[in-house]
DNA sequence: TCTGGGGTCCTAGGACCC
DNA sequence: TCTGGGGTCCTAGGACCC
């Protein structure tokens, strides 16, 4: 066993509100939060008052009256973001980032160079502070789970640096949400059995977890409860599936509307797996009902596909059927499509939608062969001139999105 | 007056093969 | 004809994270 804390988790603080009042001074200080119809972030000023983000932008007014909305400098966010992480890399190349202002790092190498972890955790911080104008918090700990833990618990602004020797002294008298994988519904459970901290978690019998929780995830927060957490750093992970959904409001289930949607669902999901030769082998559609009810159908084909209309077309059938089965359900809210058992590399060429019976999906056909270089073409056109200036245009949609599309690719994981 | 969007992982049951 | 076991893949759903 390690007898020193090297790994950091690095967390800057209400990132996106930050940003918002770094670019905008009179917004220091004040309840404010970046989105409109639905909080995409909240400024600790404003979390003061309840406001959370994921919240509809109507419900955190009533929270926080003098609430100040901005909308997103999305550029900035990621400008920043990947700032803070290149200085975290400037310490370590064993840098694990999690999404845009986040980042897990192993410094046990380079603690000749630079001093204990804490120093090096004292260093980000600083410099972070210093060269970007951003607050940071970052939790030091002999695991990857404790150091997430740890910089949790160091929030807003600051560095928890957990010793090996008390690190179960430190974990167990902290409520059992605050581990990784315990959200709502496994929070809801443990409180039935009495469990609120994770010291209770740890002296819970393995077989009261399993049976509350089932064999795998019982076993697994048990181990982590006692800071058995084998993970190491992961420096590049490739993604395992590519996505996108579109909220919808209130719509009849109907071809005129799903049609569309799932055309420009489609162009967005292509357009990102050509761009890397990743196709996918199966798709999955996702339809969200009136009542927030949603349901999945997907399809395993034998070979990887990335064109726009094939996955269009795929997904068309996959959503009908769907309905087919549901056929008292006349309105949805959301419809979504993800493409999974993504290739490593794949040479889009040669893409062969096997499992299709339709004449024009089959290689080598007229049709197939046009649906290519259309592909080819839109993605040529949008390398020189962006993204909007040509496709299957979201105007076919009839909404503005609810989302700005620079948000959207925030959150797009690299293929 | 019912919360957006992009992801990961796990599970249970069934099909199919050896 | 009935019986057993193990492994892999697929599907649908659920929970969770940022």
């Amino acid at each position: 066993m390690a007898t020193t804390a090297t790994i950091l988790h690095a967390d800057l603080d209400a990132f996106y509100a930050s940003v918002e009042q770094l670019l905008d001074p009179s917004l220091r200080g004040r309840p404010i939060a970046v989105g409109g119809g639905v909080v995409l972030a909240a400024s600790y000023e404003a979390r003061a008052f309840g406001v959370r983000g994921g919240m509809p932008g109507r419900q955190a007014c009533e929270l926080c009256p003098q609430l100040t909305f901005v909308s997103g400098h999305f550029k900035e966010y990621q400008r920043l973001g990947d700032a803070a992480i290149k200085v975290i890399g400037d310490f370590t190349p064993l840098v694990e980032r999690i999404s845009i202002d986040e980042a897990f790092a192993d410094v046990a190498g380079c603690t000749h160079l630079f001093g204990p972890p804490a120093e090096i955790a004292r260093a980000i911080r600083q410099r972070v502070r210093a060269e970007l104008g951003l607050p940071i918090s970052v939790g030091v700990a002999r695991t990857k789970h404790l150091a997430k833990i740890a910089s949790q618990v160091a929030k807003p602004d600051g560095l928890v640096v957990v010793d090996p020797d008390t690190e179960l002294k430190f974990l167990h008298h902290l409520p059992v949400e605050l581990m990784w994988g315990v959200g709502p519904a496994t929070r809801a459970r443990l409180a039935e059995i009495g469990v609120l901290t994770i010291g209770q978690l740890a002296k819970t019998p393995g077989c009261s977890l399993k049976q509350v929780l089932g064999s795998a995830a019982g076993a697994k927060l048990a181990a982590l409860a006692w800071n058995r957490d084998p993970r190491e750093i992961k420096t590049h992970r490739r993604a395992r599936s590519a996505g996108a959904q579109s909220a919808l409001g209130r719509k009849p289930a109907e071809e005129r509307v799903f049609r569309p949607t799932l055309l420009h669902l489609a162009d967005r999901i292509g357009s990102r797996l050509r761009a890397k030769s990743r196709p996918g082998r199966t798709v999955t559609v996702r339809v969200r009902f009136a009542n927030l009810n949603s349901v999945t159908r997907s399809a395993t084909l034998d070979a990887p596909i990335s064109a726009t209309v094939i996955l269009a077309e795929l997904a068309e059938e996959l959503v009908r059927a769907l309905l087919a089965d549901h056929p008292h359900e006349k309105t949805i809210s959301l419809l979504a499509i993800s493409v999974s058992h993504l290739e490593e590399h794949w040479d889009v060429e040669l893409e062969l939608p096997l499992g299709l019976t339709d004449e024009a999906r089959r290689p080598g056909t007229k049709k197939g062969m046009a649906r290519w270089a259309a592909d080819h073409a839109v993605d040529r056109i949008r390398d020189r001139f962006g993204w909007d200036a040509i496709g299957y245009g979201s105007v076919a949609l009839g909404t503005s999105p609810s989302v700005p599309d620079e948000f959207r690719k925030l959150a797009e994981k690299d293929l």
